[in-house]
DNA sequence: AAGCGCATCCCCCGGACGGGTGAGTCAGGG
DNA sequence: CCCTGACTCACCCGTCCGGGGGATGCGCTT
C-alpha cells in the first residue's frame, strides 16, 4: 500500500487527485493540504510514501516545502505537479529534491503510474522535462569541449584546478615543480581565453 | 518516415536491430555498421535522423562517435543502446550528445518506441537512467544547499564569484567597496571551510 | 538600554597569482 | 637533419588575494 499527502492550493484538482487515489487498489491518502504551511507540522506524523505536490503554492513554494521535507525525511519520495514551467523552475525542483515532475493536465492513468514509479524508485517525468534535463548535459559537453585543443598535460591541470587546488598542490600532484603548473596555467587561460583562476574554473564547471 | 543508421558490433543485435526497423511502419534503415571507423565517413551522405550507437565498440567509442555526429549533424538525434552502466558513462554520453538511453535488452516495442519518441524531440530513457539523472541534481542541490547559513550578502558575492569574478569586479556590481567584499569573501569562507577562491567555486559549482 | 548580527569600510602583511621572457630536453615529421 | 610542439624549469615584477586586526552604523531582540 503507498501511503500519499497531497498538498495543493487548487480545491477542484485536489480534491480530483484525491478521489483519484482512493479509488486505487495499492493507493492510500492519508491528507490533503492546500498550504505547505498547513502541511509542514502534520508530516512528521504522516509520514506519508508519496508526497504530491504544487510548486505554485501561496506562502511557502512548493520547492521550499520540498527542501524541508527531504532534510527530514529524505525516504519520501517527492513527485512535482506543474503547470507550464522553464528550465530554471524545473532544475530548482529537481535539487529540491523532486524525484519526478509532471504537467498537471496528464490523464488519470498516466499521474496514477506516475506515482506508483517514483515509489518504486523510478524518475517520472513529462517527455519535455526529460528533453530540458537532456539538455542541460548538451550544454555542459558542449562547455568541456572548448578544453578539446588544450595538451594533455595542460588538461591534468585543468582538472585538479576545477577541484579548487592550489598551484603548488597540482604541481605536487602531477610531480613537477610549481613553475611548471605556472606554465601550464598561463597556456590554459590563453587557450580559454580568460584571465584567472576563478574564471577558468567557471568557464570548465560552468555556472 | 525516420530514417535511421545502426553501430553496433555485435553481428545478432545489429540484424535483429535491423529487422525490426524495416518491419516497421514509419521508420526506414539506411544502414548498419560494426563500427563507428566504418560508419563515420557514410554519415555525411546518409544523413538520418536518428542514430542507434552502441557505447561499447571496439576502436572508437560510442561517445566520441556521438560527439563528432553532433559537430556535424546537430540535428541528427542519438539513441544510445548498452548494457548496464555506471553513473559517470551515463552522463559522458549525455554530455556528448545522447538525446536518449536505453538499457540493450529491452522489449522491441519499447525500442521502437524510443525511436520514435527520440524523433520527436523526446528523451526516452529506462528509468534506472532517469533515477540516476535525478540523484544528479539531488546531489547539486544538496552541495548548494551548503550556502544555506550565507547572509543576503554573502550570497550575492558567491554568485559573482561563481562568475569567475574577482574582488574589485563583485565590488562594482554589488555598489560597495573591495575591502567590503574582501570581509564577505573571509566569511563565506569560513563558512564553506575552504581557503581559496578556487575551493569555493568549485565546492558551489561541484565537480 | 544593552546586546547582537549584519553590512560597511579601513589598515597591514606575507604569500599567491598573472604575465612577460628565456631556455633546455625530447619525440615526431618534413 | 632540422624544425616544431609539448613539457619542463627558471627569474622577475606588479597586482591580487587570504588572514589578521579594528571601527562605525543600523535594525532587531531582549
Amino acid at each position: 500500500m503507498i501511503r500519499t499527502v497531497i498538498v495543493e492550493d487548487n480545491d477542484p484538482l485536489r480534491q480530483w487527485l484525491a478521489v483519484l487515489i482512493v479509488g486505487t487498489d495499492g493507493l492510500e491518502n492519508l491528507g490533503a493540504f492546500s498550504s505547505a504551511e498547513a502541511a509542514l507540522p502534520r508530516l512528521g506524523s504522516l509520514r506519508p510514501d508519496v508526497l504530491l505536490l504544487d510548486r505554485h503554492l501561496p506562502g511557502m513554494s512548493g520547492v521550499q516545502l520540498a527542501r524541508r521535507v527531504k532534510e527530514r525525511f529524505p525516504a519520501t519520495q517527492i513527485l512535482m505537479l506543474t503547470v507550464e514551467d522553464g528550465p530554471e523552475e524545473i532544475f530548482e525542483a529537481l535539487e529540491a529534491g523532486a524525484s519526478g515532475y509532471l504537467v498537471k493536465r496528464q490523464s488519470p492513468t498516466a499521474i496514477l503510474a506516475a506515482i506508483q514509479e517514483v515509489h518504486r524508485g523510478g524518475a517520472p517525468m513529462s517527455s519535455q522535462v526529460a528533453r530540458l534535463v537532456v539538455e542541460h548535459f548538451h550544454a555542459r559537453g558542449r562547455r568541456k569541449a572548448v578544453a578539446d585543443d588544450l595538451t594533455a598535460r595542460e588538461r591534468d591541470t585543468l582538472e585538479f584546478l576545477a577541484k579548487g587546488y592550489r598551484t603548488k598542490e597540482i604541481a605536487r600532484e602531477l610531480g613537477v615543480t610549481a613553475d611548471t603548473i605556472h606554465t601550464h596555467l598561463r597556456h590554459i587561460y590563453e587557450k580559454l581565453h580568460v584571465r584567472s583562476r576563478g574564471e577558468a574554473i567557471a568557464r570548465y564547471l560552468g555556472g
